[in-house]
DNA sequence: CTTGACTCTCCCCCAACGGGAGGTCGTAGA
DNA sequence: TCTACGACCTCCCGTTGGGGGAGAGTCAAG
């Protein structure tokens, strides 16, 4: 009835370690019943093998030993406790929200380099026709240098966060090149619309384009846009603004990137007919 | 062009702490382009920023500075990392997968109390008759004495985890009391049948029954037992087997509690008449 | 009495910094 | 010119929950 237990009998009944019952008992978490006064041996009785299930228990619910004092202090029963466990549940609740937008956001990066790459193995790109769906964006209009866009675009993801639905893009509305004071939106694609000060959500109607991928650093967009030009001028279609850009692949979320690697696509909507 | 930030300077510029700044160039993560023989600044340019940032995005993701030192040494774009970012979602998966477990084993025992404590407030319990419904469950049946089936719950509710559905129970057999030899079956409802091996689910069928909630130790439930079969005899029903018993409160996960504020249902099925 | 298994205390280690002590340097104000 | 202040440096200690190991003492069996 009333035997002891040695440190390392208790270990193997509790399914704790030597080293962890020691440190519990430097803590008062759980106190050996007696210890002897010459060798200082540990010696553990029944009643501390129902506090170490105890203690077991709530370490695997993830309490901290701090925690566990503060519970086990003053409790002895289940529903005195319920109020720490609601606050733990709350804490765990948070922590996989945290966890979930982090996965979005890996989620987004990873499907993005994979697209990237799929592209990437094209030799060549070609002017295309094509039909684009509506889309819903949120997007902040500004005024300035082409160049100004790229925080921007942080701070719309950071803001939007698991809303994204898609690649950044940005509308140009000025007809021609601009160097300073240039009229474009940088916006991404949106499942729902959202509401955030300084951003506009609306939708991007549906419509016929042409496109074409531009492979390089932005500063040779030019070239591509030229290539565009001419082809709806051949085909005597009618240019609508805005014009678009979607990055494919440009700086990321981590790295700068190469940017000889760059994925660009222009879309230059054209009148229905 | 090539101006240097001082360290407090690129702290603001990069949103890191002075001492994380420190500390990541001990850890040769992030070394300033400059530092000054004699005084020891350090002094950082644009390549640091652009690095800073990798750092401050890859760190938010969640990954450790060592794993850090491993993805910059040898990488400079996105698309060379997807592998990383691949086992980090796993990661954070497998997280997430047991947060949810704990935030179930959590809410169960949160509910169990809710329940018990609203029943811990009626004065007196009576002999009730009722109809049970169907329940499917997952139990071991076993031979030997009744305090056996103690650790047979911890194994079953660690066996089964989310897809426990109800409160602990034992079916009991044999017809009568017995000391050392007694026919039960600790059991628990469950939402859908599991595979697994020692446990086996079936339905209990519906039926009525006549029920007493014991309030008080096990060793004191012969009271209430003969409480409910002077019922079923005064009442001239017939009694079938096996007998249930519902733990209301008992035994927690976490504490032993105190018996004599355990709350046990006892339930007779009788035949339908 | 010896041997081997156990146990003790004490100290250092992990991650990712934060806090603070004590020293150096340069500048600005009295 | 003196002093105060701000920015920077290095070095050391603290955090959490123990793990690993050294060196010494203890227990039970042969």
């Amino acid at each position: 009835m009333n035997e002891l237990f040695s440190i390392g009998e208790f270990s193997k009944i509790t399914g704790l370690t030597v080293k962890a019952l020691r440190f519990y008992h430097e803590r008062e978490l759980l106190v050996p019943a007696r210890v002897e006064a010459g060798s200082g041996y540990r010696y553990y009785d029944h009643d501390n093998v129902q506090a170490a299930r105890a203690i077991v228990a709530l370490r695997e619910l993830g309490f901290s030993v701090a925690e566990l004092a503060d519970i086990l202090a003053d409790h002895q029963d289940e529903a005195d406790i319920v109020e720490f466990l609601r606050r733990r549940k709350q804490q765990l609740a948070e922590q996989i929200e945290t966890d979930r937008q982090l996965v979005a956001n890996l989620d987004r990066i990873i499907q993005q380099e994979t697209e990237a790459k799929a592209l990437m193995s094209t030799p060549q790109f070609e002017v295309e026709e094509k039909q684009l769906p509506a889309l819903l964006v949120a997007g902040i209009r500004m005024r300035g240098r082409y160049d100004e866009c790229g925080p921007v675009f942080g701070k719309l993801c950071r803001a939007l966060g698991r809303h994204i639905a898609g690649k950044c893009m940005c509308l140009y509305y000025d007809g021609e090149y601009r160097e300073d004071d240039a009229d474009f939106e940088p916006c991404v694609p949106v499942k729902r619309a959202v509401e955030m000060e300084g951003v506009a959500v609306r939708e991007l109607p549906a419509g016929r384009c042409v496109s074409l991928v531009h492979r390089g650093p932005y500063q040779q967009l030019g070239r591509s846009y030229e290539r565009l030009l001419q082809y709806v001028k051949q085909r005597g279609y009618q240019m609508q603004l805005p014009t678009r850009e979607v990055y494919l692949k440009g700086p990321g979320m981590i790295f700068r990137g190469n940017p000889k690697k760059y994925l660009t696509e222009i879309q230059i909507p054209i009148e229905d007919s």
